[in-house]
RNA sequence: UCCCCUGUAGCUCAAUCGGUAGAGCGAGCGGCUGUUAACCGCUAGGUUCGAGGUUCGAGUCCUCGCGGGGGAGCCA
């Protein structure tokens, strides 16, 4: 085991015939031979494609151990990368040794050799990365992130690390998590030595008074960084942040995480077309990296998941994402002959059907609708001299819907304190927000993906919790 | 949180009007084969999600609970 093991998709791309090379991996499937020798399909999850194994019955141990070469016991193999006569691949290994590290019982193992739901495979967090679908949404999730960084990177942006713990309440962005100590020191009071876990009746004060919390004050789970990202924003240019994100919502959806991972932006001296423009390239980048980086795995959830994803990836990179007001979404919403569930009127929000009509049917692209009323937007957005909206705008793309959301910052002190006080807010909470406003002001803009919606986009998946590691959502959080 | 659907073998699903529990895949065994979604044969595998109820009789009908899915709202 002192080897280091090569990977297979290096073996398989570019893997010497008559080298000898040593790897480790998974078995997924074992065919026998009258002759005595075996062809062993060994997956290390370094690529879609397993590299076959041929046993001959002579390898020392191997008759012994052969039988408990089912799928998912691992293994350690060393031998000759020789050319195979196969049709299906390049290359092949004669193993030399084979020593069988782990069994799995076939009884017992629940990836059986055949098509799973992923309903079933969610039940099995801890075992569905071994399966060809959820292996290739973590290398694309992955190599999502890189390019994401890259993007920024190669931009100036400077990467920013705002707070899981906050105290702020970003108004709009939905419920919050408490992160409280009081219900351990209730617990202490009582007597009792050990904290309930979850799922345990547990009873709470009736009353928690915050003072004699942690912090001193009630704090939450982050629903969004981006206040904390305009700090530095206005002091150091552009900057993005790249964290988890957390929203105590009770959403039961196939787009809906109670925890997910968010990109914020944030860019002075930038209005709402910038904005929207830093908004397309971005989107687009990440596509061309999947595309370009990622082939294999890309052409799997074509053929296998959703055999539009390449087509819809393709359509994006090629044309322009169509701009319109959020007034010319209703008009088009309203002036079409279908009947809809939810009729609109301006000042209502767009309702999912609205917004999917518009981008699957109307246009058949991801468009980006901007300058929305101001009745329904929070208090941080920059108020039009219309009187009635504000510089907000949404990208929406076909399938997912709305990937993301942004907005030019209000920087008028005066109009930020008018809007504060119209949403029922008061001013002295957000006295550092507001002295970004008294000193030094700037116009800036900023917007926040969803990176599992973008992978919702990229790979055909369904739900999003299938695009996330280990998903957290209503009564789940499991592994 | 609301509306609709659903829960049967390890997995995916059948089971007519309420009348003896079935198939495919997977697994085990055997056969065949430089195989590769392998193929052929045989075998095993069930408290039909749970608790009540109606009925001579419940997988099937009713009530409640729990789980899963779809849609909606909230949003990324």
């Amino acid at each position: 085991m002192s080897t280091q093991a090569a990977r297979v998709a290096t073996l398989l791309t570019r893997g010497e015939p008559g080298s000898q090379v040593v790897v480790a991996g998974w078995v997924r499937t074992r065919r026998d031979s009258k002759q005595g020798f075996s062809f062993i399909e060994l997956n290390d999850g370094s690529c879609m494609a397993n590299l076959q194994i041929v046993v001959d019955g002579n390898v020392p141990g191997f008759t012994e151990i052969k039988s408990d070469l089912t799928t998912g016991s691992s293994v350690h193999v060393a031998g000759e990368l020789k050319e195979s006569p196969g049709a299906k691949q390049r290359v092949e290994l004669h193993a030399a040794s084979l020593e069988l590290l782990g069994t799995a019982d076939a009884d017992e193992y629940p990836l059986q050799k055949k098509r799973h739901s992923f309903e079933f495979l969610r039940e099995i967090a801890h075992l569905r990365p071994r399966t060809n679908t959820f292996g290739a949404i973590a290398r694309v999730r992955n190599c999502v992130c890189r390019a994401i960084h890259e993007f920024f990177q190669s931009r100036g942006f400077l990467n920013v690390q705002t707070p899981i713990i906050t105290t702020s309440d970003c108004e709009g962005a939905g419920e919050m998590f408490t992160v409280t100590t009081l219900l351990h020191e209730s617990i202490a009071a009582r007597g009792e030595t050990k904290v309930p876990g979850p799922g345990t009746a547990a009873s709470p004060p009736s009353t928690l008074n915050f003072q004699n919390d942690f912090f001193g004050k009630r704090a939450s789970l982050t629903v969004s960084g981006q206040l904390e990202a305009e700090i530095f924003a206005t002091s150091l240019g552009p900057v993005y942040t790249f964290g988890p994100t957390f929203r105590a919502e009770n959403s039961n959806t196939a787009r809906h995480l109670a925890e997910f991972w968010m990109i914020e932006p944030e860019v002075p001296f930038c209005d709402l077309d910038g904005d929207m423009q830093l908004a397309e390239a971005f989107i687009k980048s990440i596509v061309q990296a999947s595309l370009d980086e990622c082939r294999e795995d890309m052409e799997f959830f074509n053929e296998r998941i959703d055999n539009t994803v390449l087509g819809t990836l393709q359509n994006i990179l090629d044309h322009e994402f169509k701009r319109i007001s959020y007034s010319e979404a209703v008009d088009i919403v309203t002036s079409t002959d279908r009947t809809w569930e939810y009729p609109v009127k301006w000042g209502d929000n767009l309702q999912a059907e609205h917004e999917r009509f518009l981008t699957e049917e109307h246009f058949g692209q991801p468009i980006i609708v901007f300058d929305y009323p101001r009745t329904i937007k929070p208090f941080y957005m920059y108020c039009n001299d219309d009187g009635r909206t504000v510089r907000a705008m949404d990208v929406l793309v076909p399938r997912v819907g709305e990937i993301i959301g942004g907005s030019q910052r209000e920087h008028r002190l005066e109009t930020l304190d008018l809007r504060l006080r119209e949403c029922g807010l008061d001013p002295a909470d957000y006295w550092w927000y507001r002295d970004l406003r008294r000193y030094g002001s700037v116009p800036h803009s900023g917007f926040g993906l969803g990176l599992e919606r973008m992978l919702l986009l990229l790979t055909g998946m369904q739900n999003i919790r299938d695009v996330i590691p280990f998903p957290r959502t209503p009564k789940h959080a499991d592994f």
